[in-house]
DNA sequence: CCGATGGTTAGACTGATGGTCTAACCATCG
DNA sequence: CGATGGTTAGACCATCAGTCTAACCATCGG
């Protein structure tokens, strides 16, 4: 966990650290990223970055956090949609997923970190797992609420439904993010995406 | 690419080396892995190591090929289907893909070596892009024989679908591959996941 | 105004990593 | 017998994440 004296450093030092590290994990990926390299663009010692820090793992989850804590305080945060309807519900989802991948297509270098986060590593479960925290009960609830209205089937456990929409959440995420901002329609290739999930999750 | 010399050495040594990375691999994952702990295990030198494979992703890839490839050897290859109608076209797939899984199942090491192959950091990308590259005409060409039997929507672009189909299948086999095998009856969740795909992949 | 306390910083240091390099080994062949 | 060249051993290198200690310096009590 961040230690608390890190907020109590002047917000232009913090942001001069997380914004070195921001480069760092999303030009490198996590472990291939340099702690050197990030202290000595950040202007600190070694010292002073594990006084503030538990370690990497700590530091990338703060990172991600403080990318995210921007992102959503841009979008707004994940509202559990409340239509009534299966159609209401999906298009409660298309909406917000389009909010939230127009504003991630602005941000470059946070959507290189989370692009990035899908690791193997057991060393990085704790920090990706913190992450995951914040989004699984949204999840789960969104989850919980499609099928109280009947968009979602009930037929099969959650954690299959979670599990595969994740993968296919981040393979579609990668794909679009790859494609020239130029040539796609957003809204529509949203649209298509969020029809794909549809097909999966419609009872 | 692994050295031709490898080939060279005798048959229990290869296998040696190979059994003793297997090892370090699958249970440390790529990057926690390491080279000083599969030399001193194999009872060969940095040197002689480094004689046979260009570096830890060359090994990775050769000790994953050489997985996969006793795993085809019990399975018998990727069958391009050639069902004429949709129903045979799915009923090929999930006949291939349940005995694929039961086999896998069987060898824990290798599971757990294929359950981390998903890497984020490009340092990784070429070794596992090897194996991709093995698998990756076959999905197309399975795409396409799909397509013209009317089984697999022609609407969206093959990398997307492609993209998703992995994830998807990422997210599936590591479900499968986690839960007990006590209380799974394989053919029967076989049959489940078949159907997810079928759902995104439907005209 | 002084000295002590304690939060903060610098950077030398540790053990480990992946990878390089050179000297030796040794089977084969002329 | 001597030379060639594939093979091996392991010292060595730069770099890594993380630890540790000594110094720094602002605040406080006397």
């Amino acid at each position: 966990m961040v230690r608390p004296r890190f907020a109590r450093l002047p917000a232009e030092q913090q942001q001069a650290i997380l914004d070195a590290a921001l480069d760092e994990f999303a030009e490198h990926g996590f472990h291939d990223a340099s702690l050197n390299r990030v202290i000595e663009a950040a202007g600190i010692s070694k010292g002073s970055m594990y006084y503030y820090f538990d370690g990497k793992e700590d530091l990338y989850a703060s990172v991600a956090r403080a990318g995210l804590e921007q992102l959503f305080a841009d979008v707004g945060p994940f509202p559990v949609p409340t239509a009534e309807d299966p159609d209401g519900f999906w298009a409660t989802l298309a909406d917000y997923y389009l909010r939230l991948m127009t504003n991630l297509a602005a941000s470059p270098r946070l959507a290189a970190l989370l692009r990035g986060w899908a690791v193997s590593g057991s060393a990085l479960r704790q920090a990706a797992g913190e992450l995951e925290q914040a989004v699984l009960p949204w999840m789960q609830q969104t989850l919980a609420a499609g099928q109280r209205v009947g968009a979602i089937r009930t037929d099969l456990p959650p954690a299959l439904l979670i599990g595969v929409v994740s993968g296919m959440g981040q393979a579609m995420d990668g794909w679009l993010l790859a494609q020239d901002a130029a040539d796609v329609d957003l809204p529509d290739v949203i649209g298509v995406l969020t029809d794909l999930l549809r097909r999966v999750l419609a009872p």
